[in-house]
RNA sequence: GCGGUUGUAGCUCAGCUGGUAGAGCACUGGAUUGUGAUUCCGGGUGUCGCGGGUUCGAGCCCCGUCAAUCGCCCCA
C-alpha cells in the first residue's frame, strides 16, 4: 500500500521549527495589543462570492488559486447548495465578519488582528506554500494618514523585536483614488502599447489583464521601458497627494527608513491610496515579501456597507521564519528545566510524584517511566537539553535529600526532594541567565 | 498552467564509463556495582520513488509515471 502523504504545498510542523513559529507568532500577537488592536478569529471557510467581490474577479487568487467547492446544501436539498472556499487572505472575511456583527456602523472605529492559516492553489517553492499562515490586522473607520503610519509602525516594531528590521526595508507607494488609478492605468496602458514590440510576452498579457504590474516585472527590457512610463504621483488628486506626503512625514517623524517606490503595485483589487510592502534581503527565494498591506477605502462598501475607510497589512508567518533562520536567529527552545532519573521503582515512585506537583507550577520536568537504567536516563536528560538532573533511589528515599547536578557545568550540590526546594533550584536557574 | 534539478538506510549522502549496496550521523547495548556530553567495543535497518524496456546481468542506460525541490506566472 502506498505511503498516505500530505496534500501537496501543505506541511506537517515539528516542534523543532514551531518554536520559532511561537515566537514570531507571540511577538505579533504582543505587538497588536500594544498598538490597540483586539483579535478576530474567522472561519477558514467562506462563501466564494466574499472573495470574488472582496479581491476581484479578475485576480489570479479568485480566478486561479482558490480551493473552491460546493458546500452540498442540506441534507436533502439539492438545490440550496453554496459554493464555498478555503479562505485565500482574511481582509475580506474580516470585513464581513464586522459588517455582520453590526462594528461597522456610522463614525465606527475598529481595530482588529488576527493569526491564522490561508490557502492558495499555487505551485509550491521557497516561501509560497498551499496553505501559509499570515499574521495582519485592520483599522477601520478613519482616513487619516496617521492610521496608515500606525500600522506601518506596528509591522516595523513586530519586525525590529524579531530581530529582522535591519534586514528588511519598508516600499511605500500610492495608487490614488479610484478615479485616478483608473486615469492612471489608463495612461499606462497607452504608454505601453507604444512600445508593445519591446516588451516581454509576459507583459503583453498583463497588458490586456494588468497593466500595473508590468511595472514590478523580472524582465529587465520591461524595466527599462517602466522607468519613463508614468508616475502615479501626476495623477493624484491634491487630496490624495497631501495623503501622501502626510504618509511619509508621519514614517519620517518616527524615524522608520523608508523608500518611495513608484513602481510598487499590489495584487488585490481593493487597494487606494497607500500601499506597502515589507521586503527582506535574507533567506526567502524568489518571495522577498514579509508583509504588504495598504489602504482599501471602497472594500467594506464593496462588500455591502457604509462607505468606510480602512488600511490593514498581512506577513507571512513562513517566510518571517525563513528570514529568522537565514539571519541565525537563536531557536527559542523550551528544553526541560529539570531530569529526574529514577534509579529503581522506589525512586522512580518518588520521581513521578515531584514532577506531578513541579508541573503543577509551570516547571518543566521530565521522567522516563520506562525503568531504564540510570546511564541511559542521563544520556537522554543530556540530549534534551534540561539545566538540571536528580538521580532518586534509594539511599535518597531514606534521606529525603537529593543531588542536583548542573548539566552545563557538572556541579552537583544538596537538595530537599520536596517540590519547594527543587524549585527554588530552577527558579534560580532562571535568574542567573 | 509552464520550465530546470533531484529521488539509494530515520537523517545527510557515496556508489568507480552496467556485475546482485556503503559511510557518517542518529538510535541502542556494553567498557567493576546508581550519573550525561569525549573515547573504545558491539548491534539492527534498505521492495536503490514506482512501472515498463535494453542487457547474460541495471542503483547506474532508455521511456513513462509519481513525488520533492528551485524558478516563471502570481502573491504574504
Amino acid at each position: 500500500m502506498d505511503q498516505l502523504r500530505a496534500v501537496k504545498g501543505m506541511d506537517d510542523l515539528f516542534e523543532s521549527d514551531l518554536s520559532l513559529w511561537r515566537h514570531v507568532e507571540l511577538v505579533a500577537r504582543e505587538t497588536f495589543l500594544a498598538y490597540g488592536f483586539g483579535e478576530i478569529r474567522t472561519p477558514i471557510l467562506e462563501e466564494t462570492a466574499v472573495f470574488v467581490r472582496g479581491v476581484g474577479e479578475g485576480t489570479d487568487i479568485v480566478h486561479k488559486e482558490m480551493f473552491t467547492f460546493d458546500d452540498g446544501g442540506r441534507p436533502g436539498d439539492k438545490d440550496g447548495t453554496t459554493s464555498v472556499c478555503l479562505r485565500p487572505e482574511n481582509t475580506a472575511g474580516v470585513v464581513r465578519a464586522m459588517l455582520e456583527h453590526g462594528k461597522l456602523f456610522a463614525d465606527a472605529y475598529e481595530q482588529v488582528f488576527y493569526v491564522g492559516p490561508m490557502f492558495r492553489r499555487e505551485q509550491p517553492q521557497a516561501g509560497r506554500r498551499r496553505q501559509f499562515h499570515q499574521i495582519g490586522c485592520e483599522a477601520f473607520g478613519t482616513s487619516e494618514p496617521g492610521m496608515d503610519v500606525a500600522v506601518m509602525a506596528c509591522v516595523h516594531t513586530i519586525l525590529d523585536r524579531l530581530g529582522l528590521s535591519s534586514s528588511t526595508k519598508l516600499l511605500l507607494n500610492t495608487l490614488g483614488d479610484p478615479a485616478e488609478r483608473r486615469g492612471y492605468t489608463d495612461a499606462l496602458v497607452a504608454y505601453f502599447s507604444a512600445h508593445e514590440a519591446r516588451l516581454s510576452d509576459d507583459s503583453r498579457r498583463r497588458l490586456k489583464e494588468n497593466p500595473l504590474r508590468i511595472l514590478d516585472s523580472k524582465d529587465a527590457g520591461d524595466r527599462a521601458l517602466a522607468m519613463a512610463a508614468p508616475r502615479p504621483v501626476d495623477f493624484l488628486s491634491d487630496a490624495a497627494r497631501a495623503h501622501f506626503d502626510a504618509v511619509c512625514a508621519g514614517l519620517t517623524r518616527l524615524s522608520i527608513p523608508f523608500s518611495r517606490d513608484p513602481f510598487l503595485v499590489r495584487g488585490l483589487d481593493y487597494y487606494t491610496r497607500t500601499v506597502f510592502e515589507f521586503v527582506g534581503e535574507a533567506g526567502l527565494g524568489a518571495q522577498s515579501t514579509v508583509a504588504a498591506g495598504g489602504r482599501y477605502d471602497g472594500l467594506v462598501e464593496t462588500l455591502g456597507g457604509r462607505p468606510t475607510p480602512a488600511v490593514g497589512f498581512a506577513g507571512g508567518v513562513e517566510r518571517l521564519v525563513l528570514m529568522l533562520k537565514a539571519v541565525g536567529a537563536p531557536a527559542h527552545g523550551v528544553a526541560p528545566e529539570l531530569a529526574l532519573v529514577g534509579a529503581d521503582d522506589g525512586g522512580r515512585a518518588l520521581c513521578e510524584q515531584l514532577a506531578f506537583g513541579l508541573r503543577r507550577q509551570g516547571v518543566r520536568v521530565v521522567v522516563d517511566v520506562r525503568g531504564r537504567g540510570v546511564k541511559a536516563q542521563m544520556k537522554s536528560a543530556d540530549k534534551s537539553g534540561a539545566r538540571h538532573s536528580v538521580v532518586v533511589g534509594s539511599a535518597e528515599l531514606g534521606s529525603g535529600q537529593g543531588r542536583v547536578k548542573n548539566m552545563a557545568t557538572g556541579d552537583v550540590s544538596d537538595v530537599a526532594l520536596s517540590v519547594e526546594a527543587l524549585r527554588a533550584v530552577v527558579r534560580a536557574a532562571h535568574a542567573g541567565g
